[in-house]
DNA sequence: AGTTTAATTAAACATTTGTTTAGTTTTAAA
DNA sequence: TTTAAAACTAAACAAATGTTTAATTAAACT
């Protein structure tokens, strides 16, 4: 690893679980095993080393579900269950970079990266629209509110996976209990959601 | 006012714009119009600051939904709407706070604080956890996952009115649109989450 | 080889931070 | 009115902050 990528790697760490402010550049250096210079050398100021990390980290957030608009061997419902559960596996795989940008999201200085966060959190908005608007004309689903529909799947799945200390008392569940790791916990919720969601569009139900 | 009073609605303020290690203590005292000496006078520390701002404001939200579980002139439905609407006005109007401890939450120094937290955002789970489990005792409702279920709730709302900026892109809506004082949304928002319990919690649907 | 560019270091820089001090004004009680 | 406590102020404090400098080492190129 060079030594740009240990400092973002460093950076998107002690930023999830301290702050952009709680963390000093210090911190990040020693962590990194790098001399406090790098950073500016690098990135040219703290602030700029933030936006790195967010560049850094965006990428892998692509757009998933452009092609399953398309997909005609798929239901809608079963589309809708594939959105549940790729939107947790990554939100489960980038915990450390959501916890940035939804507490950042939150705060309003730096307005401009507000914007650029929103962007990046709502890259697969459109295509889920589209399944469900689809999925109202042909017959399929009811004819819900969509975006807020949109806003219940990643609400749920957000609020649960956000804080592990809250998840664990919505759950009643020891100190040892991490939901994170947890994969009966992770499941349940895929299912609760899947449910949800069933019962929520789905016309001619059972 | 008081000066201890000013001094904490001003932090109230700040702290939710900007964070805690993101305000100084000097902002604070000059949003205040006080000398920076009196916080210090006042509350002994920036920290000790920050958690009689959570007191301060902890206190207006006190359990509101334990009359409502032996309240036998209501369907379980009924009570479940009520929830609804209580959540989002309570949201509503301590916004500022809301966005304090959020933030909180998802940080990971200060854990005594965090525990504290979440006790205060989650006083109301007991009540409306018996509710459901009443619900479907009395056969009005489906076996849900209770959990999970209160879950949906509180992220859907808190999803939509956590950050102005995210909820204004969810809707399409315009740089002018405030989620906050705009009533036809939260009419919106609270008839699309009735609805959505409706689908998901009602056994016999139409 | 020598030379230029890049990477890295330790130290210093100027601000800003939260906090304290010592003194003053205001308030309230005796 | 005198006295004592409370409220408030301006200034100073030490520590930490992000950033820059100047010097040194390593790498790459000719």
């Amino acid at each position: 690893m060079t030594t740009k990528e240990t400092i973002l790697e460093s950076a998107l760490k002690l930023f999830s679980s301290k702050g952009f402010e709680g963390t000093s550049v210090r911190e990040i250096a020693a962590d990194a095993g790098v001399n406090v210079a790098m950073i500016n050398y690098y990135f040219g100021s703290k602030e700029k080393l933030f936006e790195s990390v967010v560049e850094y980290r965006a990428l892998v957030l692509k757009g998933l579900f452009s092609d399953l608009v398309n997909n005609p061997s798929l239901s809608y419902i079963e589309k809708i269950d594939i959105i549940i559960d790729k939107t947790i596996e990554r939100k489960l795989s980038n915990s450390k970079f959501h916890h940035i940008m939804h507490r950042e999201l939150s705060l309003e200085h730096r307005p401009q990266l507000r914007d650029a966060i929103s962007d990046i959190l709502l890259k697969n908005m459109d295509p889920v629209k589209q399944i469900i608007k689809n999925g109202i004309k042909d017959g399929e689903f009811r004819e819900v509110d969509i975006e807020l529909t949109i806003s219940t799947i990643l609400g749920t799945i957000h609020y649960l996976l956000t804080s592990d200390i809250m998840c664990r008392k919505i759950l009643g569940k020891k100190e040892g209990f991490n939901p994170f790791n947890n994969k009966p916990f992770i499941k349940r919720l895929s299912e609760h959601t899947k449910q949800l969601m069933r019962s929520h569009l789905l016309k001619n139900k059972k």
